[in-house]
DNA sequence: CGGAATAATGCCGTATGGATATAACTGATG
DNA sequence: CATCAGTTATATCCATACGGCATTATTCCG
């Protein structure tokens, strides 16, 4: 015979009541079944865990051990049932998430937060990546879900739109332009421009020109960089204006002033990405918060 | 459905193998039998353990979380089994000692070190008592085992005799039969003497007042004592001479003699003495133990 | 001495759980 | 592209394990 919890609950339940017919009772069996029970408890383990008299009944030494055992052990059953439920009800567990650096400004922390509120339980695992670096992180797992702009070709991936980043302009606080507060791109034709790396931010470098060309030129370039920080930075270095996305708002430069695009294009998507066929209950929820949380955020912004 | 090791022996088997028909094999049941298990596993946690395609299988989170609590359960489980046999062999557990006076100095440090050999996992309580004390105590369960001398009336105590103790005569340094070793009583008939208070050491008591009635004397009592290091600390100050047990000897002061008694009368038995109705695995073994290691001790001495 | 209480035993029916055969599906391979 | 090998799920059957009931044996108590 090999130990079953039947066998170890109904010996915790006699152990409490030390009495084989209120015990039976309170499992919802009869006494001889408790008896059997016991008897065959008592047997796999090859230990006398009762001395009973036909009068009443007690633990042995070995019984006593054995109960404490018990004890613990079905609580421990139960709390392993518990943290299965927790888990799959994505209440518990991790889940670990890369974005790239404008949303560290922008939609990031208000999304953190809206899921911390929700799921205190489940630990976040953070990473501020590339692009390229995401998909290739969410391919090998790395990575559970992605904050990221299109394009995702791998179709392991799936993908799901959260929100636009509008392009604004961001001038040196000297700039003729600096306190209009709303320009057209071809009055900065003569200006020196700060860009992004055509590398790493492939979509803002080819929306940026794209932008430039329609109002009749080509961007100068004084200078590259690839974070959003940077750029502004140089910026308010007076290196030159630049085409950046609205959350370079948020850095609060004292010598950058910002100013919204006439004509203003359309912006560029941010996405949520995930593999396929990733089971991770938290997903969806971590999916579905980040829509809503980044909705409100733009139309706080 | 209620939770069973079986299903959890199963379901860690399947998560080592993440292969149904290898994992059954292992578990020596057919295919079938296995995926059914795992089906009612899953469905009394009311969670998906395994995420399957008709190619393979793989843990979700919930079960990865699972998985590991039942590793644990399961070895908590082995343990508790272990543990119970442990203590039945007496193994294991504690062990409540009761002991009178003079065994300290006599066989109680051999019969110690010979259990705690054999049995260095068991817990050893000791305690000096008187023998009232002693029969007290074990009657109402604070103790296990006595070591006492006769006569024990209560009828729930069993007893057994693990040696004798004989008695020799204990000298001052400067007393004239101080360096003869070996005396007759009467010799001392006009010695003051310290002995034991009737009230404690009821044997001793009377066993020496008939040997010196036997003698032809009555002892004239000088001073009372319960200790026999008190009774022959006093000898050595110089109050008198004494009847003694021979563990005495063992007490090596410097100002007092030991003697052999002529016409050696009978010594005292010590015993053990334990509950009838006592289950503890461990106490067969002691009294086992102690009786060789008595004899052993009283035939070094 | 009789009755109440309590654990064990005997016997029987059923529901549980495993085996066997097979289906359904998926990759791999020639 | 067809076939095969490998894998899990389903269907069916059957043994047996387990619980219920009736009864026995023992002990305590009035």
């Amino acid at each position: 015979m090999t130990l079953e919890l039947r066998l170890i609950r109904s010996f915790v339940c006699l152990s409490e009541e030390l009495n084989f017919s209120r015990a039976a009772e309170r499992l919802h069996i009869a006494q001889p079944a408790l008896s059997r029970q016991i008897m065959a408890l008592e047997a796999t383990l090859g230990v006398q865990l009762l001395h009973r008299t036909k009068r009443k009944v007690e633990l042995t030494a070995a019984g006593t051990a054995f109960r404490n055992r018990c004890c613990r052990l079905l609580l421990d059953v139960m709390e392993a049932e518990h943290e299965a439920r927790r888990v799959a009800a994505g209440q518990e567990g991790a889940l670990a998430i890369s974005f790239i650096n404008s949303s560290t400004y922008g939609m990031l922390p208000p999304i953190l937060n809206a899921f911390r509120t929700r799921f205190p339980r489940v630990e976040l695992k953070l990473f501020e990546m590339t692009i390229s670096e995401q998909i290739q992180a969410l391919r090998v797992g790395e990575v559970d879900i992605g904050l990221l702009r299109p394009p995702i070709s791998d179709n392991a991936l799936m993908s799901r739109p959260i929100g636009t980043q509008q392009f604004i302009v961001a001038l040196p606080r000297s700039h003729p332009y600096a306190q209009v507060g709303r320009i057209s791109l071809s009055a900065l034709k003569n200006d020196p421009f700060v860009v992004f790396e055509r590398q790493q931010s492939s979509l803002f470098y080819s929306r940026i020109n794209a932008m430039c060309e329609a109002a009749g030129f080509v961007p100068m370039v004084s200078q590259k960089a690839t974070q959003i920080h940077t750029v502004v930075g140089l910026v308010g270095a007076g290196m030159g204006v630049s085409i950046v996305p609205d959350v370079a708002k948020n850095l609060q430069l004292p010598t950058v002033s910002f100013a919204q695009i006439e004509d203003n294009p359309a912006g560029v998507d941010v996405c949520l990405a995930w593999r396929k066929d990733s089971t991770l209950p938290t997903l969806p929820a971590f999916a579905e918060i980040a829509a809503t949380a980044g909705r409100e955020y733009l139309a706080g912004s």
